[in-house]
RNA sequence: GCACCCGUAGCUCAGUUGGAUAGAGCGUCUGACUACGAAUCAGAAGGUCGCAAGUUCGAGUCUUGCCGGGUGCACCA
C-alpha cells in the first residue's frame, strides 16, 4: 500500500461515517498535509462542511470539534493509523503507524519511468502531445527548448503515472519559414539542390547545416528589406517568397525537391539537438501530408457541421471562416477567422483542425508512415509520407487520441481557441475538453548570459533585468551554442575535483550536469511565467538548481556503496519483520525531535505518486520540480546531522531504519529526476 | 476598444479542489569541516499577499469594481 492508496482509504472511511452518523453525502473528502509533523500525518478539514450540510438540512447546529470527535473513533479503528486528534476548531488530524508505514514504504516498488510502452492490446486512452515543432529552416534557439523541455517532461510524467501516450513533433515543411531560406539557395546564392548538397556536404562541425541556414536567413530578411533592417519589405522581392511558397505546395518540381531537402536535413539537426537532453519523439506529421491526405475531407466535415461558413461579400468577401461570436468585432479587427483565402489556400489554423481532428480519431483517412531514424537505444522515430512506396507495413497505430496537448506559447492562445472551437464544432462527441493548449511563456537571457554568450549589448540593455530575443536584431541563441557552454562550465568543475577520471568520463558526468543544469531551469517555473535565463543561477548547486538535486542522490547513493554487502537487505527484513518489539523500537527511532525530522523525510519521499498525479492533471511540470527540490533538501538536512552518520551508527534497529529510509528516499528522488529527464551520475 | 495572463519578502518566484502561524532560492549578517562527499548545513533579519468591497465558520486562493504591467486580436505561423 502506498500513501495514495491509505489516503483513499481512509477518504472511503470518512465518506461512510459521514453517511452513517450524519446522514450526509459527500461528494468529495478534502484530505490535506497539516503545516507542521506535530500536527500530524494528514488531516481531514470535514467536520466544518459537516456542520454546515447537517444545519442546511435538519437547521440543527452542531459544533464541528464535536462531530470531528465522532469520526475519530472510526478511522482510529484502521490499521496504519495509530491515533487521531482533533485540533483546531475542528481538524482531524491522523498520525501514521511510523513503523507499520516504513515497512510499507520500503516494499513498495519504485515509480517507473517510460516502461509503460503500448501494444496492441492495450486499452487505455491514448494521450497524445505535441511538442517541439519547430520550423524546419535553421537551428533552434533557447525558446524552442523550453517548449521542447515542457513536452518531453510532461509526457515522462504522464507515462510514469501510467497513461499512454504518443509524442508528436510537427513539421511545417511548406510554410514561409521553410520558403524564405530556399529563397536565399536559389535566388541570393543562386544554387541548385545539388551544390546545397555539396555545400553541406563541405561544412565543418563547427558550422553545420542549421547555423549555415540560420545566417541565411537572416540575410534573406534584410534582401526583402532592401538591405537595410528598419525599413518595410519590398513587395516585389517578396513576390519571391510566394513564388517559392506555390512551388512547395504543388511539388514535384525542383524547388520542391529542394526545400525536402532542407526541411530533411533541418529536422535531422533538430533531433541531434534535442537528442542531448534526452528528447524523443514518436511521429514527424508533415504538414505536406496534412494537406494532401487530411485536408478536403476535413474540409468538407467542416463545411457540413456548419462549423465554417463562406463569405460572399464584406472584408472576408470569397473566404471560408469560422465566425466566434464571443469575440466582439471591431473596426480595426475582425473577429471571425478565415479558414479558407479568397485565393483557395489554406491558412495555418485551418489546416491545424484538419491535424488536430486527425490526432483525436475524428477523421477516417490515414497517412503513409516510413521510419525515420532509430536511435542508439533502438527507439524509431516515424514520419508521414505521400509516396505509398515507402509506406511501411509495420508502422504502429497512430492517432486516434483520447485527448491531445498542444505545447505552443501562450501568444499563440488565440488560434489556439480557434482550433479547439473548430474541432468540437465538427465533432461535438469529443467536445472541447479534448483539446488542451499546453502554454508557456517566453524565454530572455539575462545581460550577463547575453554577454556570455557572445552578444553585444548597449548600457542600457545591461542595465536591465533582462535581454529579449530577437531574430531581426539577430539577438538569439543556438540551443546548441547555450548547452555546449553548460558543457564547458561543468567540465570545468569536473576536473577541478575529479582530475583522475579519464577524459571520457569527465565529459559524460559535465554533460550530464548541465542537462541537469539546464532541464531544471526550464521546468521550476511554472508555465506562465516569463523566465530570464541565467548561466550562474542555473548552474549554482547551492540554490534551487538540478545540480542540487543531483548532489542529494550522488550523497545518499555514496553511503550505500560503503555499506556491506547483504547489509541493505538485513536492515529491510528487519524494518519488515512483524515481531512487535521490534516495531516499538522502530517506532521510538522516529520519536523525538532527530526522530520527527527523519519522518517527515519518509513521507515526504512518500508523496511522489501524488505530486505526478496533480502535476498530470494540473499538466504542470514544476510540480515535480519544486517537488524534487524540496525533497533533496530534506535529505540533505537529515544528513548533514552527526547523529545520522549511518556508517557510524551502533544501535542495529536505529541503523536499519536510517538505511531503510535513506534507500528509500534515494529511490523516491531518482525517480523524480528520471522523470524530470534528469540523470543521476554516479560522481559528481 | 475587446480577449487572455500576471501584481505575494530588497530581487526572482512557490503557494494543491478555499483551511491551522503565507514559504523557497538569491542577496545581507552570524556560525559549522583533517568530510558516511562542505558542489553541504544551521541561525538571524526581511510581508498592510496591488487597492476597495462582497461570498464564507474560514480568502493569497472565489466574485465584482478600480489601479499597474505583459501578450494577443492578418486572406503570417
Amino acid at each position: 500500500m502506498n500513501l495514495i492508496e491509505l489516503q483513499q482509504t481512509l477518504r472511503e472511511r470518512v465518506r461512510a461515517a459521514a453517511a452513517d452518523k450524519f446522514g450526509v453525502e459527500l461528494e468529495q473528502v478534502p484530505a490535506e498535509v497539516p503545516p507542521r509533523t506535530e500536527l500530524g500525518d494528514l488531516a481531514f478539514p470535514v467536520a466544518f462542511e459537516l456542520a454546515k450540510r447537517i444545519k442546511q438540512s435538519t437547521g440543527e447546529k452542531r459544533n464541528p470539534r464535536a462531530i470531528a470527535e465522532e469520526l475519530r473513533r472510526e478511522l482510529e479503528s484502521t490499521e496504519e493509523v495509530a491515533r487521531v486528534e482533533v485540533a483546531g476548531a475542528g481538524y482531524l488530524n491522523l498520525f501514521f503507524d511510523r513503523a507499520r508505514m516504513l515497512s510499507r514504504l520500503a516494499e513498495s516498488p519504485a515509480v517507473e519511468v517510460g516502461v509503460a510502452e503500448e501494444s496492441a492490446a492495450d486499452e487505455r486512452p491514448k494521450r497524445m502531445v505535441e511538442h517541439t515543432s519547430v520550423n524546419p529552416n535553421k537551428a533552434a534557439h533557447i525558446g524552442h527548448l523550453r517548449n521542447s523541455v515542457i513536452g518531453d517532461t510532461f509526457v515522462r510524467i504522464l507515462r510514469a503515472a501510467g497513461e499512454l501516450t504518443e509524442v508528436h513533433n510537427y513539421i511545417d515543411n511548406t510554410g514561409v519559414q521553410v520558403a524564405d531560406v530556399v529563397v536565399g539557395f536559389v535566388h541570393l546564392e543562386r544554387m541548385t539542390l545539388e551544390d546545397v548538397r555539396a555545400l553541406d556536404a563541405s561544412l565543418k562541425e563547427d558550422y553545420p547545416f542549421d547555423y549555415y541556414c540560420w545566417d541565411l536567413y537572416a540575410r534573406v530578411g534584410l534582401f526583402y528589406r532592401g538591405g537595410d533592417p528598419d525599413s518595410k519589405e519590398d513587395p516585389e522581392r517578396l513576390k519571391l517568397r510566394v513564388e517559392t511558397l506555390h512551388a512547395l505546395e504543388e511539388g514535384d518540381n525542383p524547388t520542391a525537391a529542394l526545400a525536402d531537402y532542407v526541411a530533411t536535413r533541418i529536422v535531422n539537426c533538430h533531433l541531434d539537438t534535442m537528442s542531448r537532453l534526452g528528447i524523443k519523439y514518436d511521429l514527424l506529421p508533415r504538414e505536406s501530408e496534412v494537406l494532401h491526405f487530411l485536408w478536403s475531407h476535413a474540409f468538407e466535415r467542416m463545411k457540413a457541421s456548419g462549423a465554417i461558413r463562406f463569405e460572399a461579400e464584406g472584408r472576408n468577401k470569397g473566404c471560408w471562416v469560422m465566425p466566434m461570436e464571443t469575440h466582439e468585432s471591431s473596426d480595426e479587427h475582425e473577429a471571425d477567422k478565415v479558414i479558407v483565402r479568397s485565393n483557395g489556400t489554406v491558412t495555418y489554423t485551418g489546416k491545424d483542425i484538419a491535424y488536430q481532428l486527425w490526432k483525436l480519431g475524428q477523421v477516417e483517412l490515414d497517412f503513409y508512415f516510413k521510419p525515420f531514424r532509430t536511435d542508439s537505444e533502438a527507439h524509431t522515430v516515424w514520419m508521414t509520407t505521400s509516396n505509398a512506396g515507402e509506406a511501411s507495413p509495420s508502422a504502429p497505430h497512430f492517432g486516434d487520441g483520447a485527448t491531445v496537448y498542444n505545447v505552443i506559447d501562450s501568444r499563440q492562445s488565440y488560434p489556439q481557441e480557434v482550433v479547439k472551437r473548430g474541432v468540437a464544432a465538427v465533432a461535438p462527441q469529443v467536445g472541447e475538453g479534448a483539446s488542451v493548449h499546453l502554454s508557456y511563456e517566453m524565454v530572455a537571457l539575462s545581460p550577463a548570459a547575453a554577454e556570455e554568450l557572445g552578444l553585444e549589448l548597449s548600457t542600457d540593455e545591461r542595465s536591465r533585468t533582462f535581454v529579449e530575443m530577437s531574430g531581426r536584431r539577430g539577438l538569439g541563441v543556438k540551443a546548441d551554442d547555450l548547452i555546449d557552454r553548460l558543457e564547458e562550465n561543468e567540465y570545468r568543475e569536473v576536473e577541478e575535483r575529479h582530475p583522475s577520471l579519464s577524459e571520457e568520463r569527465k565529459r559524460e558526468v559535465a554533460h550530464t550536469l548541465a542537462v541537469s543544469a539546464l532541464r531544471y531551469f526550464l521546468l521550476k517555473w511554472t508555465r506562465n511565467s516569463v523566465i530570464v535565463f541565467d548561466f550562474k543561477e542555473a548552474q549554482t548547486t547551492t540554490g534551487e538548481s538540478g545540480p542540487y538535486c543531483l548532489y542529494a542522490a550522488v550523497r545518499a547513493n555514496s553511503i550505500f556503496r560503503k555499506l556491506q554487502t547483504g547489509e541493505l537487505e538485513g536492515a529491510r527484513r528487519l524494518v519488515s519483520s512483524a515481531d512487535t518489539d521490534t516495531s516499538a523500537r522502530i517506532t521510538q527511532v522516529f520519536e523525538g525531535e532527530l526522530g520527527g525530522e527523519l519522518w517527515a523525510l519518509t513521507t515526504l519521499a512518500g508523496r511522489l505518486a501524488e505530486v505526478l498525479a496533480q502535476a498530470a492533471s494540473a499538466a504542470e511540470p514544476s510540480h515535480l520540480a519544486r517537488y524534487a527540490l524540496s525533497l533533496a533538501q530534506s535529505f540533505n538536512t537529515v544528513y548533514n546531522r552527526r547523529e545520522n552518520r549511518v556508517l557510524e551508527e551502533k544501535d542495529a534497529v536505529r541503523r536499519a531504519v536510517l538505511i531503510s529510509v535513506f534507500d528509500y528516499v534515494r529511490k523516491q528522488l531518482t525517480s523524480a529526476l528520471d522523470t524530470l529527464g534528469i540523470e543521476v551520475p554516479e560522481r559528481m
